[in-house]
DNA sequence: AACCGTATCAACCGCGTCGTG
DNA sequence: TCACGACGCGGTTGATACGGT
C-alpha cells in the first residue's frame, strides 16, 4: 500500500466519530476523532473502506458489463460510475478498470491506423440536461505509446436535410449515423467497433420507429422507438441506459 | 525454499471547483 | 472582484500478495 496503513484502532476512532458527528466537516474530523491523520486521509478511509454497505470481493459479470457501458458514456468519471454501482467505490471501479478493462481496450488498439482521419455524423455530445446532440465530427486517430485517442472536434451541426441515396427496406431513406450509445456495445468497448459503426444507417418510419441497419457488425442493436418532433435532440434514461425520445425527425 | 515479475488495491498527491468573507 | 480555505475527484504510487520458475 502507498502510505501508512490504517490500524483497527484508527478505524474504530474514525467510525465512532462519524457516527457521532456525521459525514462532512472533514477538516474537523481528525481533531474530533483524536486521529493523527489529515482530513483527506480520513475522508478517503471512510468513503473507500469504512462506510456501511460497501461491497467487497470480485466484480460480477453484470457489474463489469455495467462499468463498460458507463465508462463509454462518462469516461474516467469514476465517482459518477460508482454512484450507479451500489456498494462499489470510485476507487474500486478505477482500480478494476486500470487492472483489467483498460487492457482489453489496449489490446484492440492495433485495429485502427495511426493518424487516420475519418469524418462522420455522430450522436455524441451529452450535457448536464441529459441531452445528446447530433453533430458531424472529424476523428483524428493518434497513437501514443500506450493507446489510441481520437481528438475529435465537432466541425458542424448535423444536417439531416441531406439524405444519402440509400434505400431502406420500407422504401424510406437511410441516413448514415454513428450511435455512441451504451446499448450498442454489448461487448467490451474497443476501437474496432468504433470504426465499424461508421457503416450504420438509420431510417425513421412514419410510425415513429427508427430502423437501424448495420454493415459488418455481428451484434444486434435493439429497435429504437422515437417520436416525431422538431428537435434534433434525444435524451438518455440513465437508469435504463436507453434512448428516451425525439430525434432529428424534422429532417425527413 | 528463494527469487523474480506481475497484479492488486489502499493510500497519497495535486488540482479544479465551490462557497464564503 | 478577489483571495482563501475546504471539498471532492482523478492520477499515481508503492506495499503486499500471488504465481511461475
Amino acid at each position: 500500500m502507498g502510505g501508512v496503513a490504517w490500524t483497527e484502532e484508527e478505524d474504530r476512532l474514525l467510525r465512532e466519530c462519524i457516527q457521532r458527528y456525521g459525514e462532512g466537516k472533514w477538516h474537523r474530523i481528525p481533531l474530533l476523532a483524536g486521529l493523527n491523520r489529515c482530513r483527506k486521509s480520513c475522508r478517503l478511509r471512510w468513503f473507500n473502506y469504512l462506510r456501511p454497505n460497501i461491497k467487497r470481493g470480485s466484480f460480477t459479470n453484470e457489474e463489469v458489463e455495467h462499468i463498460i457501458k458507463l465508462h463509454k458514456l462518462y469516461g474516467n468519471r469514476w465517482s459518477l460510475i460508482a454512484s450507479r454501482l451500489p456498494g462499489r467505490t470510485a476507487n474500486d471501479v478505477k482500480n478494476y478498470w486500470n487492472c483489467h478493462l483498460s487492457k482489453r481496450l489496449l489490446n484492440n488498439a492495433h485495429l485502427i491506423e495511426p493518424n487516420e482521419t475519418t469524418k462522420n455524423t455522430t450522436i455524441i455530445a451529452q450535457d448536464k440536461n441529459n441531452t445528446i446532440e447530433c453533430e458531424s465530427y472529424e476523428y483524428n486517430w493518434k497513437r501514443s505509446s500506450e493507446t489510441i485517442q481520437n481528438n475529435n472536434n465537432p466541425i458542424e451541426t448535423i444536417s439531416m436535410h441531406d439524405p444519402k441515396p440509400n434505400q431502406a427496406s420500407n422504401g424510406g431513406t437511410l441516413l448514415p449515423i454513428e450511435i455512441m450509445s451504451p446499448f450498442v456495445r454489448d461487448e467490451a468497448y474497443n476501437d474496432q467497433m468504433v470504426a465499424q459503426e461508421y457503416n450504420k444507417y438509420a431510417c425513421i418510419e412514419e410510425n415513429g420507429t427508427m430502423e437501424v441497419l448495420q454493415r459488418d457488425l455481428d451484434f444486434e442493436l435493439e429497435e429504437i422507438k422515437i417520436t416525431t418532433g422538431e428537435h434534433s435532440k434525444c435524451k438518455w434514461d440513465f437508469d435504463e441506459l436507453a434512448f428516451d425520445l425525439e430525434l432529428w425527425t424534422n429532417s425527413l
